[in-house]
DNA sequence: CTAGGACTTGAAGTAATGGTGAAGTCAATG
DNA sequence: CATTGACTTCACCATTACTTCAAGTCCTAG
């Protein structure tokens, strides 16, 4: 059972409080309940969130974050880490790939009309 | 006054005849009206069109395409082609740079928590 | 114990990019 | 002239990533 507030991860993590109840509403992160029904973030939490948003610097939807955290157990370990290094950076790679291809193909001299 | 219908623009730029009407609603093309209120577009409809597609791919949104193609004539000159490639090229490199500096990010070597 | 701020839910709103379906109209053909 | 396919508008559906709102509850400090 953790000790933080939605607000309290909303600071640590730098995103706003409706955004950690809809990452949480969405499986990127999961929260204990108090007796009053409030929400308990163990620290992980804000960690998550860091990492969910660099994914999104990535191109990652939040459908495609919650895939890959949930590949990241509670307390990961160096090669889960590792694991998560190598796809973040292969999509990037992707996506670096196709823009390329797009410039390529803007600049192969052909008019624009006819690609 | 133009003589292609909706649907030979779309077969001719490659999207379906509901997209040929978003985008004249959007103010990417624009069309003459026959005497019974139907769409008729000129030859370079479907050209602008296939820009607009080479501008989504390098991550141009809708509205974004609208400015960039109200600065092309309708009979657009080289200069006009030298533009709007210019525009699509900066834009494309700035993306690229922008993954980049994630990819940096990423493999800074500190964990993916504290970036 | 009470005041106040932080929290709860659910629903609805937003912007972007179209797709879909209904009901009706137009145009070319046999 | 009647059919048929393409067209028209309008309005609603879907997805993504949240935000905002209202009305109500919790928790902590004084």
């Amino acid at each position: 059972m953790g000790t933080l507030t939605v607000g309290e991860v909303a600071r640590e993590s730098g995103v706003s409080g409706s955004a950690v109840r809809f990452y949480e509403r969405q499986g990127l992160i999961t929260a204990g309940r108090t007796g009053g029904n409030q929400r308990r973030f163990d620290s992980d939490a804000a960690c998550r969130i860091r990492v969910a948003r660099v994914a999104q610097r990535v191109g990652l939807t939040v459908n495609d974050i919650r895939d890959l955290l949930a590949a990241l157990p509670p307390d990961p370990q160096p090669a889960d880490w590792q694991g998560l290094h190598d796809r973040l950076t292969a999509e990037a790679e992707r996506r670096i790939r196709d823009l390329h291809a797009a410039l390529d193909d803007i600049g192969s001299g052909r008019r624009l009309c006819d690609l």
